[in-house]
DNA sequence: TATAACATGTAAATAGTTACATGATTTG
DNA sequence: CAAATCATGTAACTATTTACATGTTATA
């Protein structure tokens, strides 16, 4: 049970997914592609922590969908209330930062410029999320989906902070 | 040259350093441990973009001390410039905050306060990096050790905007 | 007519962590 | 007397990425 088990666990805690469908939704959480996602759910099943339903169809490939069992549900919910490890942020930029005396200043105000306009894009798209979970929140109970708020909400936080550090840095730049 | 290789390059840019040296300073840039950073020195030597020579000492085992080259210093550069990647951050508070509706609201709270604690850590330990990289700006000229600076200050915003959102989430919780 | 979305897998390569190995000196 | 710091390396294992493999339907 690496901590990438776990995030499919904790995915599956909500409803019935595919592993396309996971594959899709993993991001916020961890990152991973399906090559890593597939072989996973496999052996989640053969441990009972989920089971799957074939679903035949014709238009499409046909799928498997996959269900948190009880022995699942129990396993994350232990899980869930250890403490967390630290954080690890791996971030090329960090290294082009510490050797920005080497480039040319235009090309310093690219890098972060660039970066400044990846954080936008990451904002837009995060507030789309946002719009959904507020919706989930407001029309059924609601408490399935006040992680996804809280994490949604930690991942906005991030990036407006990674994007007021971009604006800093070439501020510091310019003068 | 992986993203690693570029991480030692930087901060040899900066003056010669031993492996057990790098393998201290290299965590704000990137995580790696020493078993990873000794066999790419010896990797970026057979390219020719480090040298070393050996120090031997009587006290102390003896060691390695790597100097960047020109060529080492060119490749560098080069990459510098080009624009960065996607940064990736593995956190599984993240999962955690995601199931956190499986968690007793106790447990909850000691999740987030343990991160909150974690951030407040982290901030010392970077004020003390912010003090001498202060220090060094205003000692010599200072040009080298601007990118050291940009890069605390971004750790420190990072960390900053996890206490703020542990805080938020607390009171979340609360209410 | 090419690309994207749907859908699931495996194989190969690279990256990263943990454990093994050694050994002197200093600090608590 | 135990743990930390200095110092360098290898071995084994685990995690992650990229490429290979296949096939339909809808969209631009």
């Amino acid at each position: 049970m690496n901590t990438l088990s776990y995030g499919l666990l904790a995915l599956l805690s909500v409803g019935p997914r595919t592993g396309y469908d996971l594959s899709q939704r993993v991001k916020p959480l961890w990152q991973a592609g399906h090559s890593q996602i597939y072989p996973l759910l496999s052996q989640l099943e053969q441990s009972g922590y989920i089971t799957f339903e074939l679903i035949e169809q014709s238009d499409k490939p046909d799928k498997k969908e996959y269900t948190i069992t009880e022995s699942g549900l129990a396993e994350l919910s232990e899980w869930v209330g250890d403490s967390a490890g630290k954080p690890v942020l791996k971030d090329d930029l960090h290294i082009k930062l510490y050797a920005i005396w080497l480039a040319e200043p235009e090309k310093a105000r690219q890098l972060l410029q660039a970066r400044a306009a990846f954080c936008l894009s990451e904002l837009e798209r995060y507030q789309l999320l946002m719009d959904n979970v507020e919706k989930d929140r407001s029309s059924d109970g609601g408490k399935k989906h006040f992680g996804r708020y809280l994490l949604i909400r930690k991942r906005v936080m991030d990036v407006e902070a990674n994007l007021q550090f971009c604006k800093w840095a070439l501020s510091e730049l310019g003068s």
